[in-house]
RNA sequence: CGCGGGGUAGAGCAGCCUGGUAGCUCGUUUGGCUCAUAACCAAAAGGUCGCUAGUUCAAAUCUAGCCCCCGCAACCA
């Protein structure tokens, strides 16, 4: 048996959940699920990352302390994960007693990468923050929140030597020993590890109190990097146990946003500790919405709990994982989201079940058990993460069993009373089916379920379609 | 010359690496079927493959140049 470990992204709870979170986990999940249909043992993390200046903030502003205000949103994560019927087996939060611990034990062993330097850039005395240059060009010199003008600051931070470890990582992408998906995004991010510089990895304390403290340094915190990377091992018991039965990870989940952090800042610390590197990094793109980005501004926010509640979290699994490419940036709207539930979900597969049950209960037929197995080209895609052409495979098995049951007309031989012609065909048709539903389980796993159910033992059709239509 | 992705039927995409009748899904039109959620199956209409030049017997596909859209560029998925 395989130990198989998948992780996603912790999101930053400084807000709700959002769609770009729900890619994260149902790209993961289906995965997951595909390695347990295997057979394999099967760990998958998912948590959340609560330290840092904006949640303490935000918690202020909200006048509740900030561990009132993480627990809050905590809570809201696991909901939101729940309601997308993602099969997590391990939650860590960088809050955690034992993660903090591990953290600063991974800083410990990180130190002879570790420096400190002087920064220095435009700060905010409102906003209590650096800003880049960039953005203080775009301000033209004076913060937007607070009308003040930025002042010329500098603070001692600890740095993290990236630089040590450039070539290995290089060497490790380019050979694809830690194959990063897609291939486009490979080529960004050798690119971009050229000019990594060195990471700032503390703050001083009084500019970051709500994090974990630099071990040794009573004046500073650890910034986000170190604290939230290492959640991957240290939720696996890393630095005091032996991971090597989950590490290195299969594959790790991010949006493309973060890749850059996963795919250069994280394998860095990794061969730091002397670690491998994990199997695969996945990227996905973000979602449009009508082409353009979301944002609260603009006020196109699609909020995956809406989709959920209109159809169910299957029909926001299938959408996603069918419909949003893998990779790339992809469009939602309602309306494609309507449509697809209509003409696919509804048409195609909840008819299909329909129809045959319907078939086989009226004219009293069983399906003798029988286990179906996974196509090759299925496992394939499925191993190279290309979940949209894996559903799309899928897809063609279903449609072509619509067909063959047009084909042989089954309702034909019943009436002309050929009961041998009939089960044999009956019979066939529902064991093609069975096998769609097998390559089906990973992405829709309620629907497979019942469909199941629906399948075994006397034949039924079910009173409610699967697939309701309004 | 910052880096990267893209411009193919009304919409969304595949094909381009390894040149040779332009394909898929949705939508539209027509026909068939009746087991089924007015569902299913078949057929048809619809494209100067961003622009220009070049290589070639032959280019969406290779080369060069240009135009346009989008993402990223130390922390807003």
């Amino acid at each position: 048996m395989n130990k198989v470990y998948i992780t996603t992204a912790i999101p930053y709870m400084n807000g709700s959940p959002h769609i770009g979170h729900a890619m994260d986990y149902v790209q993961a999940d289906v995965s997951a699920r595909y390695y347990r249909l295997l057979g394999d043992d099967v760990k998958f993390q998912v948590g959340s990352d609560e330290h840092g200046g904006k949640v303490f903030q935000k918690a202020t502003a909200q006048g509740v302390t900030v561990e009132a205000f993480v627990d809050e949103n905590v809570a809201k994560l696991k909901d939101f994960i729940a309601k997308l019927d993602v099969s997590y087996t391990d939650f860590v939060r960088t809050t955690n007693t034992d993660h903090i611990r591990r953290c600063q034990e991974i800083w410990r062993k990180l130190s002879e990468h570790i420096y400190k330097d002087k920064y220095e850039g435009w700060y905010c005395t409102g906003c209590e923050r650096f800003v880049t240059d960039k953005e203080y060009e775009e301000c033209n010199g004076v913060c937007p929140d607070h009308q003040k003008s930025y002042e010329r600051l500098e603070e001692e931070n600890y740095y993290f030597r990236i630089s040590d470890f450039k070539d290995q990582i290089r060497e490790a992408i380019l050979a694809d020993r830690v194959l990063i998906l897609p291939d486009f995004r490979k080529k960004e991010i050798l690119k971009l590890l050229e000019e990594s510089p060195d990471v700032s990895i503390s703050r001083p304390k009084e500019q970051l109190s709500w994090g974990v403290p630099v071990p040794g340094d009573d004046n500073q915190t650890m910034y986000v990097w170190i604290d939230a990377l290492s959640n991957y091992i240290t939720i696996l018991g890393y630095p005091e146990r032996d991971i090597s039965d989950w590490w290195p990870a299969t594959a790790q989940f991010v949006g493309k946003d973060i890749l850059r952090f996963h795919a250069i800042i994280w394998p860095a610390m990794l061969l730091a500790l002397g670690l491998p590197l994990p199997k695969t990094i996945v990227s996905h793109g973000m979602i449009l919405v009508g082409g353009v980005k979301m944002s609260k501004s603009v006020g196109n926010v699609v909020d995956p709990v809406d989709v959920i509640e209109r159809h169910g979290a299957d029909a926001f699994r299938y959408y996603f994982l069918r419909h949003i490419d893998t990779f790339a940036d992809s469009d939602f709207t309602w309306e494609k989201f309507e449509n697809a539930y209509n003409n696919e979900l509804a048409n195609d597969l909840g008819n299909l079940v329909q129809r045959l049950a319907t078939l086989m209960s009226k004219n009293d037929i069983a399906l003798p058990s029988a286990s179906a197995i996974l196509p090759k080209k299925y496992q394939s895609l499925m191993e190279k993460f290309e979940f949209s052409k894996a559903f799309d495979f899928v897809w063609e098995e279903v449609q072509a069993i619509n067909k063959r049951i047009d084909e042989e007309k089954p309702w034909m031989l019943a009436k002309n009373g050929e009961r041998i012609k009939l089960e044999e065909c009956l019979i066939g048709l529902a064991r093609e089916l069975l096998k769609v539903n097998l390559m089906l389980g990973p992405f829709l796993p309620e629907t497979n379920e019942k469909i199941v159910e629906i399948f075994s033992g006397k034949i039924t059709a079910p009173k409610t379609p699967l697939f309701p239509k309004n």
